[in-house]
DNA sequence: GGAAATGGTTTCACTTTCTAACTATCTAGT
DNA sequence: ACTAGATAGTTAGAAAGTGAAACCATTTCC
């Protein structure tokens, strides 16, 4: 407990935006992908996560280095210090459900776990994105 | 059916990004709300959701009157064409919602339902946007 | 081998947001 | 009743995130 604030004060894992976190996420799963996987992944254009894993990169978070067989991309990976603030951002949205709730008792609990269970196969289809209505 | 879709085409629904969203459904809500109402639920400063608010009286979704008690106040509501867009952009994203709630029998939707009637006391209170961790 | 496709970057414009500074109105304390 | 301070809102200016267009490098395909 008292480690995790040291790591989330320390790292500066202050301020991870909800696409920075989520680009280092899938990185930290993904290594070696490259910037059209994340932009497929996270949704945004090609310019935009440029300049994304630009940033986390700059901050220590990624490392780059040129694939192998195809020299036009990039692998991308998280570095040991993104994985740190990776997790350090983890425990804090963690720490944050768990007070939250808290305050169920286990019937309901177990009652919201259920639900999630069925719903999770309906919801994990990719948005898509959709140009047109 | 047809209906809501011809008023999401005709009213101009198109692109109400989920604040301008959340303002006008306050606003619907809450007739005769001020400018620190709308800040206080959005959680955004002051100077934002003035910009805010006037991009949507621009727009005809909302009317602007003073206050008579209070003549720093505004007193802010939707128009009827505020209502109908906001119903529209409601439509589309129940629609969305019951396609995809639209895999699920009975049993499986009676637990959902079950479910987040546990879960809304627990997440209904503000975030707060407390500015120290 | 050359045309077309793919992966990335750079530049520019637009939007959203914030902070700082300001005006107008209201409230309280004397 | 006056004034000091609080509250409501606006304006101006800067920073960050995003997308479209133009561009270069590399790969794939006929």
């Amino acid at each position: 407990m008292r480690a995790i604030r040291a790591q989330m004060r320390s790292t500066a894992a202050k301020e991870l935006s909800v696409v920075q976190f989520r680009t280092l996420a899938f990185l930290d799963r993904n290594r070696g992908a490259s910037l059209s996987d994340v932009k497929d992944h996270i949704g945004l254009t090609l310019p935009s996560v440029s300049k994304l894993v630009q940033g986390l990169i700059t901050r220590g978070f990624l490392h780059r280095e040129e694939d192998p067989n195809d020299r036009r991309r990039n692998a991308l990976a998280a570095t040991a210090k993104g994985r740190k603030v990776l997790e350090a951002a983890r425990a804090v949205t963690r720490q944050s459900l768990a007070e939250r709730l808290a305050g169920l008792d286990d019937e309901a609990l177990a009652l919201v776990l259920e639900a999630m269970h069925a719903l999770r196969p309906i919801f994990l289809t990719h948005n898509g994105k959709g140009k047109e209505s």
